[in-house]
DNA sequence: CTGAAAGCGCTTACAG
DNA sequence: CTGAAAGCGCTTACAG
């Protein structure tokens, strides 16, 4: 297994060969790049060019007979408008660039998914830009970057990063931002899309004490504020029922981070229900409370949160709160789109669910 | 939790209102949009704008004092050519799309968050679009789309619809393909990158036969081909081994996919070693195996492929072969960048690895 | 080594 | 309702 760049290695690589090449011949099916403008349609239609234009950007006056002519040869010969000349000539660019810190994580790369799938209906191109960190120099390049382009922008501001990039965003191009919080610095003042994790973790912790567990312990993700949203919702759930409300065990994103927190509340036999921030988190506590002895959900109970495709197939199957981040990033396009073309659009109402599987249960009868 | 996307509603939405809004005022550290030009560097610099021009592009003819003189201007003004600009007039675009028919799957999105990393490197802007299926009609657009922004393309095809993609790219654009493999069809003509999935196969099916399997059962994921690389490697150790050939399992990508695989293995008392097309099958296969009363690994070895982040933490946690497909993405923009500046670029050699954990072993006593 | 010219493909005002 | 003009910010030849 071999990935190599040498330059043009002609010829067929054998085994254990350099793993790229250029062969001289093409193959087959490629048509000519690149050609029909807006004067050939115009030529092509006895009209002018700018009468192209105004059809091609649906300028109202324009007579109907003109129009459905341009329409009609613009189809025979295929133009497409070239968004490098659109851009800088000053119309509508047609593209978004989606700002974020991350592009493979279950939740950023749904919303990506969710983007990209809305912008290519809507014809728009798509761009990704990603911000290392919440670094003022990172920040900085990041937005010029992803600003430049003179197209809209979708920032992903689930995490610092996301939010300090939101922020630096100057004024005047077109945004929307998917937040953790509307209220607050993160939305401040810029059109946001959201999902309610606030009131996902409430309804996940009170499904944990309904099953009988005396507390609900919590091993959380990274937030864009100090306090993230599923966290509030876990603490205001365990405070409404008046239950004990242990510390969070703050971790980061992936299961490896999940299993060091499992491994600690592993060694406190008073855990006997965990909500994670995230299903990976999640997975990595299971393993970590299994390899300790304590049986899943026997001794404890996990949740988890998202629902990747994933964790209905782990060993127990994850109980999780299902949340549809495609549909996220689709009504943020649709939001931005709105914004852009003064055309109103309708979105989706989600709602969370949780799904119960088998990795949450009541707690141990001499436990509770 | 709502997500929805009414026109402006404008204030502080409380507990399940629209999860949309508009705020009128705007937050701090907004910047002004849009700027310096060519033409301010050139009168700060007390040169032509054409020089300036010379000095971006690093063009040679450029007095050393000139060039410096320019090059503190650019900085002071804080000048960054416009993209748009210099795609039009027939420049280098500085942008890649990445064309592929998925975004959220392991392989894919590491691919894209590899080639996105060097291309950010380079300074490059980098577009997404995908391609929904092998379906003429669905590819035509999905060329046109991503090869009208005048960039370069990277396509992935490792499947159907990327192959069917790549051999519709008209001549005459930047191009580079991550392929399944380097001969045949897919690759012919273009210059590609791969990872050696054949050979990765049959270090992994060997490992299993050198545990005392008679033989290696195949869930195979989708291929670009008839055959996949994975699967012809599996079918070659087997052949090298005298071992007896299985009819393999065709299966799609994800766990449901594999655990229906499973459950058709797991009714054949036979079956004690299955080799899965990436970590997902596995995971599902594991699953089935386990829901069935087999035990894994201690009637039935698993191994997956890929080595997602999560594979360590499934329980059992998996054996697999690590693939680097975010190096394979830096290798494909690292070429293509080399193909485009004509700089030869080094690109590092990834060797497969077969990381052994917990769910294979030798066959049952009594089985093998 | 460095200006002045022409043009990339479009859009926005300005005149009819 | 529909032309002719000017210009978006750059790059590529062409002259010095």
């Amino acid at each position: 297994m071999v990935v190599t760049g040498h330059t043009s290695s002609e010829g067929a690589p054998g085994e254990g060969a350099p793993g790229q090449g250029t062969p001289a011949e093409r193959g087959p099916g490629g048509e000519t790049a690149r050609s029909v403008s807006i004067r050939d349609v115009a030529a092509a239609a006895g009209v002018s060019y700018q009468t192209v234009s105004r059809v091609i950007n649906g300028h109202p006056s324009v007579k109907g007979s003109t129009r459905d002519r341009v329409l009609g040869t613009i189809a025979e010969l295929g133009f497409r408008p070239n968004r490098a000349a659109r851009a800088l000539a000053g119309g509508t660019a047609q593209s978004v660039t989606v700002l974020t810190s991350n592009t493979t994580l279950y939740g950023y790369a749904a919303v990506l998914e969710g983007v990209e799938e809305a912008a290519r209906t809507a014809d728009f191109a798509v761009g990704v830009r990603v911000v290392e960190s919440a670094e003022p120099d990172a920040v900085r390049d990041a937005v010029a970057r992803a600003t430049e382009a003179a197209g809209a922008l979708i920032v992903l501001a689930f995490d610092r990063a996301g939010a300090a990039a939101l922020a630096a965003v100057p004024d005047g191009v077109h945004l929307v931002a998917t937040v953790e919080t509307p209220v607050g610095e993160a939305g401040a003042g810029r059109p946001w899309v959201w999902i309610n994790d606030r009131e996902a973790a409430v309804t996940a912790t009170r499904y944990l004490l309904g099953l009988g567990h005396r507390t609900v312990h919590h091993v959380a993700i990274p937030s864009s504020a100090e306090t993230g949203q599923r966290l509030a919702g876990w603490q205001s759930a365990l405070a409404a029922a008046d239950a004990g409300i242990p510390p969070a065990i703050q971790a980061g994103w992936d299961s490896r981070s999940g299993y060091q927190a499992g491994r600690a509340l592993a060694a406190d036999p008073a855990v006997t229900a965990v909500l994670c921030g995230n299903d990976d988190l999640a997975l990595g506590v299971t393993r970590a409370m299994i390899e300790a002895g304590r049986a899943v959900p026997g001794d404890v109970s996990i949740v988890g949160f998202d629902d990747t495709p994933q964790s209905a197939y782990f060993v127990p199957a994850l109980t999780t709160v299902r949340l549809d981040f495609t549909e996220l990033g689709r009504a943020a396009f649709a939001l931005l789109h709105e914004r852009i073309s003064g055309r109103p659009a309708t979105v989706a109402r989600l709602d969370p669910e949780l799904i119960i599987r088998e990795s949450s249960g009541p707690p141990p009868t001499g436990g509770a």
